[in-house]
RNA sequence: UGGCCUAUGGUGUAAUUGGCAACACAGCGGAUUCUGGUUCCGUUAUUCCAGGUUCAAGUCCUGGUAGGCCAGCCA
């Protein structure tokens, strides 16, 4: 492709390619390594795209691996969730694989670190062994079994698997660096004792091995030759390091780059939980997640994700992207690809009295740029809805929408020049009243005067009724977490968030379906959501369109 | 007063590895337009600081400064 060398670089793709070319591997093969504990967000999004598409990029393979080493926190539901979010992202996976799969070569190949006399059974409680760590500046100290025989160790070992001990009784440590400055080599814990149900290994182990004794090895396993992770994991490399080239296999690179962090935004796992918990949104997949289950429903596309992982890059450094990117990923991919429709979300009725009694049915193209979309017909009425910020009875200078006296284009259909206000008795407009020019019939007149407005319409009559989910920015602030003494995320939640409306849309709106994204002109993209019923539909406000006279207001 | 990592317009990134600092988003201005959308054109603004090496430094060296991560039997 063209556009495959317009590619900026990044300092992954330039690791790949330098070891592709050397011959240090004649294919690559990455992983990607979800936790089954949680649902995917927009940040997973950048590490798959990482992973899977330097892996596609460079014709290599790329695994689904589950880090399922921790039983008392995972489940075979975010199993399947996880894999239908990276399906729906358009990825696939050569291999589908388990951390757990591999846990009886993990404890062959502990016994053998235990006859290296590089690990040991620890028999101090959790607390000890914090104390005994030390701390940033001070060294630990050696746990008092940390010089037990390999004899003696690979026997206690033994027994923890066999359930001679009682849960957290005992440790299995790798024998490092007590003074280490690197926390992670102060002899890390290898294996706990937790007698829970594992979701793929069921009762058959007690023991279980934690993250770093078990992530290394596994991408060993599968001879993951770039093992991509982020940022946090740098200080874990030398244990990752040390572990593979104690047991002598294959050496496994660990490269690190900077997780994604956007505006408005949290992808923290426990405070989405709150804000689910809480009832700020309505569950995982509340359109204002930032999970893909939750992007998905509000419309957003794997494309648009895509390609603003593209536009993010990869890098070392801690930043913070503006969503507004992603935004106009996923306009710039809508405008394409969504069907026109016409939808009024703030009504105000208005009766051009001029107009016959019968329904006039005018046709419309389905997308202002690609005939292929074909046209539909709308039918204009006697009385129409039009948008009620379409109509000002002072209106400013550039104002260029309906007014009294003013004529503006009906969108498709013809023009109507405002001839009445009628107002309620506090003073408010309720109601307008117009006259349309039956020469402008099918949006322009045989004398050519310019219209300078034109505005979306629905027949008052023959329309779509339907809810409208308006959605927001959840969180007002940059970064929402960043909060002054005493305040919590919670206090920068946007109050409007969500507005749920009742607008009305043109009839072809019935002809849709769950997922579908339509543009409703003037106003933004929507998505029918699946809360959507026979008698009531529910289109949600994926994202507006650009307002360049709204910003001027 | 520990270790590791990072620093380029407002934001996110690039820079043929020492050779005219560029792209995108955002902003601003204009043209086109039956969407105040799209498209097109233009425009504002950048190498954390101080030294040093060099004909030449965003890039190399030294020293600062600022930010991130690490003291789970989480991943």
């Amino acid at each position: 492709m063209a556009d495959e060398d317009k590619k900026p670089s990044n300092f992954i793709r330039d690791i790949i390619a330098e070891d592709l070319q050397s011959g240090k591997h004649e294919a690559i093969q990455t992983r990607f390594p979800p936790e089954p504990n949680g649902y995917l967000h927009i940040g997973h999004a950048k590490a798959i795209t990482i992973d899977f598409g330097l892996a596609r990029e460079f014709n290599g393979k790329v695994n689904l691996r589950f880090d399922d080493t921790n039983p008392v926190k995972e489940e075979t539901e975010f199993v399947d969730a996880i894999k239908e979010d990276i399906a729906w992202l358009g990825w696939s996976w050569d291999k589908e694989c388990y951390a757990s799969d591999y846990f009886e070569q993990l404890f062959e190949w502990a016994c053998s670190l235990i006859e290296k006399g590089l690990a040991y059974v620890d028999d101090q409680n959790g607390e000890e062994i914090r104390l005994n760590r030390g701390t940033l500046t001070e060294p630990g100290k050696p746990s008092p079994f940390r010089d037990r025989t390999p004899e003696e160790n690979l026997d206690l070992f033994q027994r923890m698997r066999a359930g001679d001990f009682p849960d957290g009784s005992k440790v299995l440590r790798a024998k490092i660096d007590m003074a280490s400055p690197n926390m992670n080599l102060r002899d890390p814990v290898m294996y706990r004792i937790i007698r829970q149900h594992h979701h793929r290994t069921g009762d058959k182990w007690c023991i279980y091995p934690t993250y770093d004794y078990t992530h290394g090895q596994s991408d060993s396993l599968e001879n993951v030759t770039h093992s991509l992770c982020s940022l946090e994991f740098e200080d874990h490399r030398p244990l990752y390091n040390w572990f593979i080239e104690k047991l002598e296999i294959f050496p496994s690179r660990q490269i690190e780059f900077a997780r994604l962090n956007l505006t408005r935004t949290i992808v923290t796992k426990r405070k989405l939980r709150q804000l689910i918990e809480e009832q700020h949104v309505h569950g995982w997949d509340d359109p204002r997640m930032p999970t893909l289950r939750g992007m998905r429903r509000r419309g957003f596309t794997p494309e648009s994700i895509k390609d603003f992982m593209a536009r993010v890059g990869v890098t070392k450094f801690n930043s913070r992207t503006d969503f507004a990117l992603l935004e106009h990923c996923l306009r710039q991919d809508l405008e394409s690809r969504a069907p026109r429709r016409m939808a009024v979300l703030d009504p105000i009725k208005v009766t051009i009295t001029n107009f016959p009694e019968e329904t006039e049915w005018y046709e419309g193209p389905n997308h202002p740029g690609d005939a292929s979309f074909g046209t539909r017909k709308v039918p204009l009425t006697r009385e129409i809805y039009i948008e009620r910020d379409d109509f000002m009875e002072d209106p400013p200078k550039k104002y260029f929408r309906l007014a009294p006296g003013r004529e503006v284009r009906l969108r498709y259909a013809c023009y109507i020049t405002c001839t009445k206000v009628i107002k309620d008795e506090a003073g408010n407009v309720v109601e307008l009243e117009a006259e349309f020019d039956p020469e402008s019939r099918g949006g322009s007149t045989p004398d050519n005067r310019k219209v300078k407005g034109t505005i979306h319409w629905v027949s008052a009559t023959e329309n779509v009724k339907f809810e409208g989910r308006l959605y927001d920015h959840l969180f007002m602030s940059d970064d929402p977490e960043d909060v002054e003494e005493g305040h919590t995320f919670l206090d920068n939640l946007n109050p409007e968030s969500l507005q749920v409306i009742t607008a009305y849309g043109e009839p072809e709106l019935a002809q849709h379906g769950v997922g579908d994204i339509v543009q409703f002109e003037r106003k933004g993209y929507y998505c029918l959501d699946p809360d959507s019923t026979p008698d009531q539909w529910v289109w949600n406000r994926t994202v507006s369109l650009k307002d360049s006279w709204a910003k001027k207001g």
